[in-house]
DNA sequence: AGTTCCGTTCACGTTAACGTCAAGCTATGA
DNA sequence: TCATAGCTTGACGTTAACGTGAACGGAACT
């Protein structure tokens, strides 16, 4: 009889093909500690499945983790992440919402945008200050 | 005669073209407040003169606190901007203290260069969902 | 002379995003 | 059967980047 759960070691095959993660599986892969997907979770930001006490996590939450993390990435907060992600869950408010939620994805992308011509000047700076780093470099050795 | 000191109200004339700031002045132009100037110097990124006790920011000042601000912008925490700041400043370490300059240099370059990568797909995955909105909004008009 | 502004220095408070024990349950291998 | 590994829930600690008074000084209108 093939136990019912079995959280590290080798994978039992008959689980066809891995569709459900423990909380360090999923940790493991995304480089980040279970405290922080626990907290997430306080969050509000996934809501795994339980058996019994221990989290299950799918690939829906897999994908939501991957969200929050690139999120994070890009400089949001935990509480804008959840936001985006309400919105994102509903597919199925009225008009004036949708609106809202338009707006929402608008400023966003406005944010974003800033971000990203920030980001570049950066990049254009660091490297003009590596051709100062050379040049010094040149006229060291003359 | 004129006044030595002249902090609010119309602009001294006579002080040829402004050369120095106070701190409200770099605050409000910056959109930031005093207490983050002064935390900013606490800091070590910043060293204003000081007429008295009281601060006066010449262009130098104004300069880092702009590059400051953009660092904060793009990600950087106040520490890491502190540490570009004084590699700056060594522009004449020997040629051991430069590579290790050229290394951060590239580092961050390369940290920029996926946060940019990030960036545009968080926006196409916002414009992505955006469309969804559009296509909703035209199935709800037929 | 008095009030108003703008500046100053402590020094404690706050928020976000976890870190870090502590204490306990539970299934699996020795 | 027992230890070990991995899961759980509290609950307090930590760091960064300021916010927020408190209490004061000095110039400048009125």
């Amino acid at each position: 009889m093939a136990t019912e759960f079995n959280h590290a070691g080798i994978e039992t095959p008959d689980e066809h093909n891995r569709e459900t993660y423990t909380i360090s599986d999923l940790s493991d892969e995304f480089g980040v500690t279970p405290r922080a997907l626990r907290f997430y979770e306080d969050e509000g930001l996934i809501q795994p499945e339980r058996h019994g006490m221990t989290r299950v996590y799918h690939k829906r939450d897999r994908a939501r983790l991957a969200w929050i993390l690139r999120g994070k990435r890009v400089g949001f907060s935990l509480a804008d992440i959840r936001e985006m992600i309400d919105l994102y869950d509903l597919g199925d408010g009225r008009t004036k919402q949708r609106a809202v939620t338009r707006e929402k994805c608008e400023e966003r992308i406005a944010a974003l945008s800033e971000q990203r011509t920030d980001i570049d000047s950066a990049i254009e700076e660091l490297k003009g200050f590596l051709e100062v780093l050379d040049k010094v470099e040149a006229e060291d050795k003359a």
